[in-house]
DNA sequence: CTGAAAGCGCTTACAG
DNA sequence: CTGAAAGCGCTTACAG
């Protein structure tokens, strides 16, 4: 129907895709009509349509989704911020917002800020340069500003397992950290435990300040000591992620204590290696997948309806009781001489094999 | 200087950020101008400049990367292809990507195909139409076609860890899996193993067709009978992967196997986890920092000599021999009566708690 | 039902 | 050194 040679002639050194323009030339239709039956939009008549598709088919036209997004004002991406891609938790998290968009749309970017300021912002000025329809924020540095930048930028922010935004045009679904804790250290508590201590990330993150004031309140009313700095008498390590709970039940095997006859191991998440017939640890486990799909729904909702995601919302967690965890009696030896607990920043690939 | 007002006005509703336009009024300039005052580009008189500058700081204007992306015919974003965001394999390179990467450009869009040839068409559809500068590949499903018809669209594409392609077009860096293998079995072989067995992923992906076919050049050198189909008689595990090595391990273990006494296990990436106290898992490491790094270098060459990239390069790996991997004697029990190993889709997301 | 025209926000020769 | 104009590839009222 269409002469091989200018189809040939429209890509022939490969770099020069048909454009609207061409496939109208080559059906010999308008470029409004292209358009109409690209978007399926207005009635065109049956054998234009036709022969528009012909052309599309054999010239392989696809719109330059450049061009529709600087026209309609939206580009169909959204951001996924994590912290630490190493994490598997962030895979869940993705796989949640994944479920959430219809097939195969909006496109995702996944990018990870490492929690570094710097580059949070290098990437915030990105994201709002390339105007992104929303950003659903995995987590961030403690007190990072960012999220109301992109919300002065009109860009809808949700933020997913990371704490709530002072801010109140950033929404935000979490996991419920002062239910979780209080679960922790009942937990501890009826196993015989008196002095507990909680080892974070290296560097400052939203979540972790907000799960250390949330051990902080529970250990508080229940009249455990909480060792913040230093885990001398603590007989349980409450760690911030399971990430972090298995690199230090490492640390301590190592350095020739027992788990959990010497010392109890918590972890958070309840990542799939949690259950590892080897790791078996005792962990909270969240949905992330969940988290995910509430967080991408708000996103949604927001961007249809063009409007900052304002909601938040808390999701309940459960104590998973696996084998890291075990009773303590009064006078057992505890932690301190000088061991540490291991502070890893929580990415997977800053750990050096031993 | 600039009217408060004029400022506020742009932004009355938060949703109509300052263009150039808005900017080369308010500064009292043409367009050209300013184009050359944030581009850098060409002498702009020093007092143009600063009064551009100060508009742009008062309007908070950031160039729309959409409309920049098409005009220049280049949109600053690569996408890396993953398989299964949950393998940490994947976090390391991509960070491989970002350490070649200039700071915060481009952009990397790291999406998940899991392997599924439907999700990957549409995947590479949306990537044409977005018009991706390069795309690096993580894994792809058995004979994929679609870095072929990425190539066709003009996109350099570079396979990272999983074979090579037939299409002279594609670049591609990868492990010496047969070097690989080699290692392994000769590991195996000294230990007095003689029937081993290869667990790979569920899905059909190109990086476990190699390795399995690795695996059998391997065996047959040494004499060894390797089990495809079924484990029946062997000693050893040899997997696909790390994820799929501590998955079977814990299958293993709960049907009452003793690893590595009676049964060897062998990984693949040597991933963070292996060289835990509590896995110990034999792996191979390869460097998949350096994967991701000479994979973005070849991209990164091809779009700035606007051709494909057709590299290709293997990286030498070393076995790590830890605790999974033990001698045995003939006659010592040996897989089989019914146990198979667990050919799970290599995602941690997929694994159910047990 | 169809097409000519304007415009999204930039950049890039090209006059002046 | 600076600005007017054309154009990147689309979509969207609006005539006909």
């Amino acid at each position: 129907m269409v002469p091989r040679e200018w189809i040939d002639a429209l890509r022939s050194d490969g770099r020069s895709p048909a454009t609207i323009k061409d496939v109208a030339r080559l059906a010999g239709v308008s470029r409004s009509t292209v358009s109409n039956v690209i978007r399926g939009s207005s009635t065109v008549a049956d054998d234009l349509r036709a022969r528009v598709m012909a052309v599309i088919a054999e010239t392989n036209y696809r719109p330059d989704a450049r061009a529709r997004a600087l026209r309609e004002r939206t580009t169909g991406m959204i951001a996924l911020i994590t912290a630490d891609t190493g994490n598997p938790f962030y895979a869940s998290l993705g796989l949640g917002v994944e479920e959430a968009a219809t097939l195969g749309e909006p496109l995702m970017i996944v990018a990870n800020s490492h929690c570094d300021p710097a580059a949070e912002l290098a990437l915030c000025d990105s994201l709002i340069s390339r105007r992104v329809d929303g950003v659903i924020v995995g987590d961030l540095s403690s007190n990072a500003g960012y999220p109301s930048i992109l919300a002065d930028n009109g860009i809808p922010v949700v933020l997913a397992g990371c704490g709530v935004s002072g801010d109140p045009r950033i929404g935000a679904v979490d996991t419920d950290d002062e239910q979780a804790m209080e679960l922790i250290i009942d937990h501890l508590f009826a196993l015989g435990h008196r002095t507990v201590c909680f080892a974070g990330p290296v560097d400052q993150r939203a979540a972790a300040d907000r799960r250390r004031l949330a051990v902080r309140t529970a250990a508080a009313g229940r009249g455990i000591v909480l060792q913040e700095d230093h885990p001398d008498g603590a007989t349980a390590l409450i760690c911030h992620n399971d990430l972090i709970a298995i690199d230090n039940l490492d640390a301590l095997e190592r350095a020739g204590w027992l788990v959990p006859d010497d010392v109890s191991v918590v972890g958070f998440d309840d990542t799939p290696l949690a259950a590892h017939r080897r790791i078996s640890l005792t962990s909270v486990r969240c949905d992330a997948v969940a988290l995910g799909r509430i967080a991408a729904t708000q996103i949604f909702a927001a961007i249809a309806e063009r409007r900052h995601a304002t909601e938040r919302q808390l999701l309940e967690c459960e104590l998973v009781v696996r084998g890291t965890t075990g009773p303590t009696t009064p006078g057992h030896p505890s932690l301190g001489a000088g061991w540490r607990p291991v502070h890893v920043l929580d990415t997977a690939l800053e750990r050096t094999p031993h």
